[in-house]
DNA sequence: TCGAATTTTGCAACCGCTTGCAAAATGCGC
DNA sequence: GCGCATTTTGCAAGCGGTTGCAAAATTCGA
């Protein structure tokens, strides 16, 4: 049914190749004929087969984007930058769901059979196994919210959650609290357990303040409610909280509220990612923010060198984030002089 | 890089359309070869390039997903359910996102690009006419969301809007508001008319309740809170609003709160979709439930037979809705005697 | 205007896989 | 063990493009 290159040589009366150049950048065409070929395709309404030029070519422009975060809001906002990103460069998002999915194995034969030619793992939560699988497959692949640390040999996009982790600790110290505690997404995340380090890190050595720490299950509201719930109910609650991200502390926020405890008075919250939500103003979460832009923006352009560069050495790019001040943390008392 | 049919050939001793057959169903093959080549497919890592072979079979098991809505957080769900659908049926999602982008012709060559198998088009705010130039083109092509009456030529999945309306007029009037209005969203969205329309027919016959509409300029927290603040500040707040979708809800409660009334005795707000935030408790939002797992599952089964059969006639599936109790609408009147 | 240098063009092979067709192999009944 | 029907197999062409190479056309200098 769609119109070929063939009948497009044919109506202009040129051959095949000829109107293959005139669709491959840098390619040797007379303004003539280039001009009778466009004409003719622009009549017939040609649009050159991606796929079939991918056969000879190598180059599908098509980029697997693997996430298993599909429920974290977050996600909507990396969706959203990740296919406009790859839009403008020509380049086109395939999605690949890994919920519930634990064996690289399926994943990989996924994104090989429609080769790819490169892959954007987004998680902070797939243990880097999956990275790494797509990287011994050979396919380029960057890891964008990952952890560098140990994974030094595939590329990595994202933020330092362990100094993460520090500054969210600074925040809470600076504002005079005492009784200070962790609440993290699963234990099994990367970004959980680095986050959880530096804001250890800080607060051993201060031995007025009294630390503790404990895990949700997910990355989730009801899995920050829960948690929440059962601190309360054992009754050891702290005065500030720093939450693994932002819909986490919006759970944890949310069981606080129901206690009749008031925020941030009896208890503060700190969360981490800045998501769109977090700033409405029923919500108003004080959180550190993560740069997702750049982040994405980022990836992308380091997936799409890699592809020209496939052994180009892994390297971490980490972008710093910062403290969004809203309504969950009290204010900083006045500097003294 | 990677194995192709050739090698695996060579390796298993048979000719190269023995491995062709071994991977595709229902094709001729005795036991002896197809041992022969799966051994040796396993044994070198084998799995068949899709694109190519799509170049033969014409079909890619590609389908389009094209969406505009990456800011409302309904289509996480969207998208997790169809990627998950579509992963399920052996196919792959190619991610299109309409941001900013008006004209179809544009979204149809990068579909085309691809000979996409089908396309489903999510969304409530896309005018028909995306839908409608894509079935032109000869794509099978289901308008998730969509309205059908005004596009018999496409098929369409989703809800019957305007019962919806109706719906939510009458769950108002049960409870006995007076002072009833409708906060739409963007005035453009089919979705929108149609629920004022259902809304406004149940309601313009009783001369006892004061109706009145307006609507916000996206369906987004943003919009629905100010607008609301907007009908605060111009002191004409109606008892009741049913407000376009359940983000708009949101921001309208926010702006309801914020002005000191108090919801739902001051001011009652019912919504439409319930997505997962809805359900949360520091949300509790009274809505319309739109069964979104089974207008996904149905789209892809849709677009699916449409493949295997281009010409069949157009239809369209309504799924029903149902109101969801919770805290944002008062309670039922007791029934009398 | 002519010949050499340069650009443009078409041919043909190939990318990885499928499939119609005819030949080869197998199964079956007796 | 034989002849026939049936199944399995390989050949070769083709899907829609790209590209190295050599021939044809153009450009350019003198």
């Amino acid at each position: 049914m769609p119109v070929t290159l063939k009948e497009v040589a044919e109506r202009a009366g040129v051959s095949r190749s000829a109107v293959s150049r005139t669709f491959t950048q840098g390619a040797s065409v007379s303004d003539k004929t280039r001009r009778k070929v466009e004409k003719a395709a622009a009549e017939m309404g040609y649009s050159p087969n991606a796929l079939a030029s991918s056969l000879t070519t190598g180059r599908t422009k098509l980029i697997g984007l693997v996430s298993n975060n599909f429920h974290n809001p977050i996600f909507l906002e990396v969706f959203d930058l990740f296919t406009q990103g790859l839009q403008e460069r020509g380049l086109r998002p395939l999605l690949v769901n890994l919920t519930n999915e634990t064996d690289p194995a399926h994943s990989l034969q996924m994104l090989r059979q429609y080769s790819v030619d490169g892959v954007v793992v987004a998680s902070s939560t797939l243990p880097p196994s999956f990275a790494e699988a797509f990287k011994a497959a050979g396919m380029p692949v960057v890891h964008s919210f990952g952890r560098w640390s140990t994974s030094p040999d595939v590329h990595v996009v994202g933020i330092d959650n362990v100094m993460c982790g520090r500054m969210a600790a600074a925040a809470l110290i600076e504002r005079g609290y005492q009784k200070i505690a962790f609440l993290g997404g699963p234990q099994s995340a990367t970004s959980t357990q680095d986050r959880l380090a530096g804001f250890l890190d800080v607060l051993e050595e201060r031995s007025s303040v009294n630390v503790s720490h404990t895990f949700a299950e997910a990355y989730s509201f009801d899995a920050g409610r829960a948690e929440m719930r059962r601190l309360i109910a054992e009754g050891d609650v702290a005065d500030a909280y720093f939450c693994g991200d932002d819909v986490l502390s919006i759970g944890a926020l949310s069981a606080v509220r129901d206690a009749g405890l008031t925020v941030p008075d009896d208890v503060a919250i700190i969360g981490l990612n800045d998501m769109e939500m977090a700033g409405w103003q029923n919500i108003n979460l004080t959180t550190i923010r993560q740069p997702i832009r750049e982040i994405i923006n980022s990836s992308i352009e380091l997936v799409v060198a890699l592809i020209n560069e496939p052994t180009r050495y892994p390297e971490a790019r980490l972008f710093p984030c910062k403290l969004v001040e809203r309504g969950t943390l009290r204010a900083l008392p006045p500097v003294k002089h």
